[in-house]
DNA sequence: CGTGACTTTGAGCCATTTCAACACGCGTGG
DNA sequence: CCACGCGTGTTGAAATGGCTCAAAGTCACG
């Protein structure tokens, strides 16, 4: 089960190697440091961006305030709105990270010349979309253990998303660095920072995780979560 | 602000008025009563729909039987997952409703000769995802008075959708007929039955809504709906 | 080392859930 | 026409999971 997305299969990497270079071409690449966000300029200024490097999130905010998280992006993955409307989520660099931007104009006019990428667009976003109406699930029905156990597991997933063809006959004690801060992970659960460090220690002291460092996490006994998941 | 999701700017009735009726050529009409499920067959038969009329939920389930509707579509709306995957969520009927199916052979073929049916499909599922993520701020970070009151703005708004070019000048105490029972309310907003229905006898007592049936809501203040929807 | 950001831990509280009883509406059948 | 039963909704009282507030502990970095 994954909730947060990530390459789907339809994964831009699917495209020609030669329309690949054609986009990047009318792209222009940018670095952001943790913390910094992506701001939607102009109307028709950046609209899309495709993520090289680093981890970002999608993140909605109530006026007074809270926060939640409602998208984790990886590289490869697409950020923006192709069309219409103004762009509904903040979003900002959770580690060092490369985007590469495309403006409306040149955005819309590659699409027109390659319905390969339209096509691919739309099955990475049905995809998503698939993901997020997961994830609701876990928001609106899950106790905080079932969330933090769902989210380990999810995330493990995700950092260990075949890069290459590297096949895993061995799942013994793995150890996930998180990209998160206890505050992100709360944001993305729906929690508080402190229920979610307590959920760490005690799944700490049942011996199910191990915590070498903030960021850091071992799984000890994969079994109990995925028991624990709900 | 708008969650729950509708008929979108990318709607499908942008297409030329022939190719409508191309497409509804190749797709079956079935009639659903309440509460009857839209089940996704064998691998190539039934993978998409298209609303014709009625109410129907999307929804997700734990193992242990707890349910969150992620989803309700309203006539108009597409359903299913047009290419790839199995199903991740079941479709069942809130009202009487009448679907148009297509299976994937057909509809895939149609799609290829129609970029143009892509292209809105792309947008739709784009605004969708929009919405959902909306949806994920209530669901993890408001509290149940928040939900409750987000929750009625959004069906009013959603079920006085401009059907035709009707404008509404005047909006004082508006009736809205809920296509929902209470324990529906509950798992759109990841509540239970029994704060759902305190949430209401709150609002009435305050005089901002008036309840004239278990099915019916009367707006009598919504300047204080919003102030609380938060 | 010292400073500041982040994290953990504790104690009390409160919103929501849980559990249980009751009310309403409605169709069926006596 | 009324009695009955059943599904649905409401109301109450008690329990509780997660939140809030507060303080102490860690770690990274200058």
């Amino acid at each position: 089960m994954r909730y947060l997305c990530g390459p789907q299969p339809g994964d831009l990497s699917g495209l020609d190697v030669d329309e690949l270079a054609a986009l990047n071409a009318i792209g222009r690449q940018r670095a952001l440091a943790p913390g910094e966000s992506l701001i939607w300029e102009a109307e028709d200024s950046v609209l899309v961006a495709n993520v090289i490097d680093g981890v970002l999130k999608l993140s909605s905010n109530t006026e007074d305030g809270r926060e939640q998280i409602v998208g984790v992006v990886y590289p490869a993955d697409f950020i923006g709105r192709p069309f219409g409307g103004a762009n509904s989520h903040g979003v900002t660099a959770l580690t060092d990270a490369r985007v590469c931007l495309f403006n409306r104009r040149d955005f819309t006019a590659f699409a027109a010349a390659h319905p390969q990428l339209e096509h691919k667009l739309l099955e990475r976003t049905l995809g998503e979309l698939d993901c997020t109406r997961r994830w609701m699930l876990l928001l609106g029905r899950k106790s905080a253990s079932e969330k933090i156990a769902s989210f380990l597991l999810e995330t493990r997933d995700r950092l260990n998303a075949p890069k290459g063809c590297e096949f895993r006959f061995e799942d013994g004690p793995e150890t996930i660095e998180l990209p998160f801060s206890r505050q992100q992970i709360a944001d993305i659960l729906g929690l508080t920072i402190e229920t979610v460090s307590r959920q760490f220690t005690r799944l700490k002291d049942a011996g199910i995780v191990d915590l070498p460092s903030r960021r850091e996490v071992r799984i000890l006994d994969s079994a109990a979560l995925e028991a624990e998941a709900g």
